[in-house]
DNA sequence: CACAATAATCGATCAGTGATAACTTATCAC
DNA sequence: GTGATAAGTTATCACTGATCGATTATTGTG
């Protein structure tokens, strides 16, 4: 391994948005690659060709960097939300796919969905002064969306319970555990996994709306 | 803050088992006053009254510590689980009892059951090697007791689905996402706990038996 | 074209991290 | 006492995220 550092030619004076935009590829692509913790600022750096103190330019701080990812990303979610509530009717079929809307989204962006819902928070409040819970809103976003979905199919008279806030809540983390788990613990043994997603849909589909089993 | 380092007098001869005790402690202790990552080994040595490499004698990783707490933490939600199942009929009642014997054990045990099940693995498998799975084993056990539940109320004919791994996995993966959400996200709006966890237990009890809703 | 302004960037450095190596000290069995 | 050795130390390493102050390169203006 060489290493040489290849350094990215300056850019040009007002273009300093379009450097941001590359280290935000070059971050996304190594936690893919190797995981968020394990990923450094200075391997960042190097992979856009800039040095490490460049990055604190454009992020005040490497959750910075991980938080707009990660709220990027739930704007592709809140946008495949809406597209699911757009042509949707209160059936059980439209209440499936949106629930898979979830999970695939999930399950493709898992880096995004671990920075918003599974990192650890730090119990002194740091994580969250920092970034604040800008990702988590945007999360939210996406949340807001289903409780919508529920409502209607609360309307039209085909759930459980009453409460669409309670009944969402419930539901989004039915979804979240399953979406959590797979990303978190790929290694276990599951079962083959389209058909445990598919099962773990219908289970919730059951558990929220009444009628045929 | 002062902070003279309080050094506690050495152990004698064999007695460096009472020692990893100490670290245990203190480790939880600090863990769960501020959150996992934001503890260094450096402030467990310091409340524990010894020099940070001593740690190393007794642990080969920060790692480790925290593995060998989650492990322990989840030998008692195996002891709890068997003890759900040991009076355990195929009722209603009795199945809600031991889904939320799962949960308030994860809202009792919130750093064990981040380990275990919720912190990053590394995807170059870094976590893995080091840890092993042994905490997530310890888990499993956990996972098996909930297996032969599931079994009996199938061999009741209460379930919906036949197959017990599947059905297992999902309900698993059910409860996790409510308890690992109210870990990662105590901030998030959420209605009345007991209300959500009593409201969740339902759906899920929906979602896997027959029968009235 | 020269020049000041400034965006973009760098090298040096800091405190803190987990971990290792080499050394010391207390305790034990004989 | 005398070795052996468990228990613990200090010093140090490579690495982390972050800050400081200086240095380029580019730009619009005179």
């Amino acid at each position: 391994m060489t290493a040489l550092k290849v350094r990215s030619p300056r850019k040009p004076k007002g273009q300093g948005a379009e450097r941001r935009e590359e280290i935000l590829d070059a971050a996304l692509k190594l936690f893919s690659a190797k995981g968020l913790h394990t990923v450094s600022t200075r391997q960042i750096a190097e992979a856009v060709g800039i040095s490490q103190p460049a990055l604190y330019a454009y992020f005040a701080t490497k959750d910075d960097i991980t938080a707009e990812l990660c709220i990027r990303a739930f704007a592709i979610l809140v946008e495949r939300m809406e597209a699911a509530r757009a042509d949707f009717i209160p059936t059980t079929q439209c209440f499936e796919k949106a629930l898979r809307v979830y999970v695939d989204f999930g399950l493709q962006n898992p880096d995004a969905y671990r920075v918003a819902f599974m990192v650890e928070k730090g119990l002194d409040g740091t994580y969250k002064e920092r970034v604040g819970d800008r990702p988590m809103m945007a999360g939210i976003g996406a949340f807001q969306r289903f409780a919508e979905i529920v409502a209607e199919m609360r309307d039209a008279g085909l759930t459980h319970d009453d409460d669409v806030q309670r009944m969402t809540q419930t539901l989004w983390a039915g979804l979240h555990g399953l979406v959590s788990l797979l990303i978190a613990r790929p290694d276990f043994p599951w079962v083959e996994r389209e058909v445990l997603i598919a099962c773990h849909i219908s289970l919730l589909r059951r558990g929220v709306l009444k009628g045929v089993g």
